[in-house]
DNA sequence: ATTGTCATATGACAGTGTGTCATATCGTTA
DNA sequence: TAACGATATGACACACTGTCATATGACAAT
């Protein structure tokens, strides 16, 4: 995360310096992403640089960071507009998720941060942390009545890990829709994120008749 | 993957290289592990290593790659087992593997690479290659009676990699341990990866009462 | 107005490692 | 023995990173 002194900046200078890296995190993958770069794009001196961020990877878990925000807020708004019922809002949030990072804008720096997005330790610590401090307090607005398990603080966690990985993977699929040969990524995305939650809810294993396809 | 012209090397040239990513990759993450310094422990000289493979990465997902085809032949060897019986095998297989990565020679190399394995572009494409040629052939393995929905060549694609996200997420709870405090990292990755799976195969949401805890 | 102090800015630079390429060597076939 | 393709080798050009000594600004105390 950014430092102090980055966050006393005045805003334009913070601007053109997050737009900066979006840009370049949009050109190539973090890994190849050079701060010569970033700091050419921004008129920034180099040692300024370093005086905001510890790395590059500090700024790109930054911008992540600040969709990732919007998705929470996105989320508890869901929640509430479905009474609760997680089953509803989960494939909403999943498509508003998929459409920001299809948007024209976003779709190069989702591409190219998608897949390592978890990687770097500052990154891993921001999302950590975000989730620490957010979990406790959006398990209220679930109706706990329709669900066969108990939403301890411990089995919540589980479940939003394990429904944000659900996520990933198909979102992972969508980004690699060049490597197969797939007519619409997008529909086939949300097809797939939707069986997967279908198998979750009602589980595989099944006594009655075959339940998809 | 490496090039034909590694594979063409006397073994012992080729274990003495292996050997040498294996310590450097256990050593540091992929992403600081230096070329320089394996050519060194291997006694190569630069250019030879560029013979051999395309970069670090490669060299990298050579040594993955290794690892989980033994893991393959494990997961058909419990499958045949256990008559089939996906329920039964899946937690075996994940308990082997979690052996394998804890096992104190690979336990460095696993708690480095683990949250990157996925990234460069190198591993990606070796891991879909294995799973495209390989998953056609052990779903006949697979006891279909006890499912709930139809083992389609879509659905088993889609299930293996539900599966493996969910050791992923288990096995990442493992070796983030020191983070969280968690008495024994162990345990709590098995019955982890129990509670994914139960969920899985039941499903979250019921009529009946509660069913986990 | 002057001085001192702290925070921030700046860019030159040392250090490091990568991938390439021209050249050398090997092994096989004619 | 020559000739050819495949492989080996290590010096080197190039690129980028993070640091550090120095400069500048902002503000408080006198």
């Amino acid at each position: 995360m950014p430092k102090q002194t980055f966050l006393n900046l005045p805003q334009e200078k913070q601007r053109r310096l997050l737009k900066a890296g979006f840009e370049e995190f949009s050109r190539v993958p973090a890994i190849d992403a050079s701060i010569s770069n970033i700091i050419k794009l921004a008129e920034i001196p180099r040692g300024s640089f370093y005086q905001y961020f510890e790395d590059k990877y500090d700024l790109q878990a930054y911008l992540v960071m600040q969709f990732s925000q919007e998705w929470y807020r996105t989320w508890r708004q869901l929640l509430q507009e479905h009474q609760g019922d997680f089953f509803a809002a989960v494939p909403l949030l999943f498509k508003d998720i998929l459409d920001m990072m299809r948007d024209e804008k976003n779709h190069a720096f989702w591409k190219n941060t998608f897949f390592q997005f978890r990687n770097s330790k500052e990154m891993r610590k921001a999302l950590h942390q975000q989730r620490r401090s957010k979990h406790g307090d959006d398990r209220e607005l679930i109706n706990q009545q329709k669900l066969r398990i108990k939403l301890t603080e411990h089995n919540y966690v589980l479940l939003n890990r394990q429904i944000t990985t659900m996520m990933i993977q198909s979102i992972s699929m969508y980004f690699m829709a060049d490597r197969f040969n797939v007519d619409d990524p997008y529909q086939e995305a949300i097809q797939n994120f939707n069986t997967l939650l279908n198998w979750l809810q009602f589980g595989i294993q099944g006594k009655g008749g075959n339940a998809d396809d």
